[in-house]
DNA sequence: CCAGAATTGGATATCTAAGTCCAATTAGGA
DNA sequence: TCCTAATTGGACTTAGATATCCAATTCTGG
């Protein structure tokens, strides 16, 4: 229901978030979430176009998260990838009905917008700071054994 | 968000149900519902083999909706032809949680869970018998007046 | 039994999302 | 300056959703 695309977005932004300010690669980034580093640096444009992310170029660059983790919802984050398509007017185009939906796009429309509230109430910072610390989390290592020395990671090329 | 798949088999559903318990044809269906009529066979066809409707060959014949519109709900539309999927395990296979889902993942997880429930909840009927009498319904004439071979100009989509 | 009405299903076409590849560009540091 | 690290963006490929077409099949009514 929800695309890749938009998966991708959040791993990307909730990782950098995770390590901020300090700026991540592409590659590092992809490495973490586990997505296609080509695609997610296609996603990763969308998000530096929104104006979420911004890229440094050369030695030391990456991608740093512009906005602090309390600041940024994931309704942000969605609708910089792919807004979410509410239903504002009638899909079949009836001249009967003025702006009112009919009974079950009201509907549907209405299960878009619950989604959307609960995304817009929703903090990086708040899915960052676990509330219920009893889950582990997928893609952050910070509990994951030592990672403070890993550089020397002989990557698999796939 | 919803795929036109669903879009669709709930129009088609709910036009079924608004004639019941006459049969209709595909034809008389994809016009009423403004649904291409070649695909819209396919989706009454997963309807079928759902069974939601049945569907008699033949002169006279066409689809007939098997249950009470009291009895079926959005969700059961939905899911025989395209189901909600949940989110059950974290996309990123990490060992170190269990069946348990990470903080984002679960969030997604409760949206969709959230418009899951809001289609379980709603049932044809509810659709069918508008409880805010003022809004015309979209693709059933009752009173959208002789709209015989009426020709539209087609309006750009977005 | 026959002719026409209606679904069935296979083959195919089109469009968009998803994913890949690579050359060009930009920037940091020795 | 020069080498290397890193993003950028265009072109391409792949896969799945959407859509169309048509021949075959099945059934009703006369």
């Amino acid at each position: 229901m929800f695309s890749q695309t938009v998966e991708y977005a959040l791993r990307a932004v909730v990782h950098l978030a995770s390590k901020a300010p300090e700026a991540r690669t592409t590659d590092q980034i992809a490495k973490a979430t586990k997505v296609p580093r080509a695609y997610l640096s296609k996603v990763l444009q969308s998000l530096g176009r929104a104006g979420l992310v911004h890229s440094q170029r050369g030695l030391g660059g990456g991608m740093v998260l512009l906005k602090d983790a309390k600041d940024l919802t994931i309704l942000e984050v969605v609708n910089a990838v792919e807004p979410i398509q509410r239903i504002r007017t009638c899909p079949l185009e009836l001249s009967s009905h003025g702006v009112r939906l009919c009974p079950l796009h009201r509907r549907l429309d209405n299960a878009l917008a619950a989604v959307e509230e609960a995304f817009r109430n929703t903090t990086l910072a708040e899915v960052l700071t676990e509330p219920t610390k009893s889950v582990p989390m997928c893609e952050f290592p910070e509990f994951a054994s030592s990672e403070k020395t890993r550089k020397k990671k002989p990557v698999a090329r796939s």
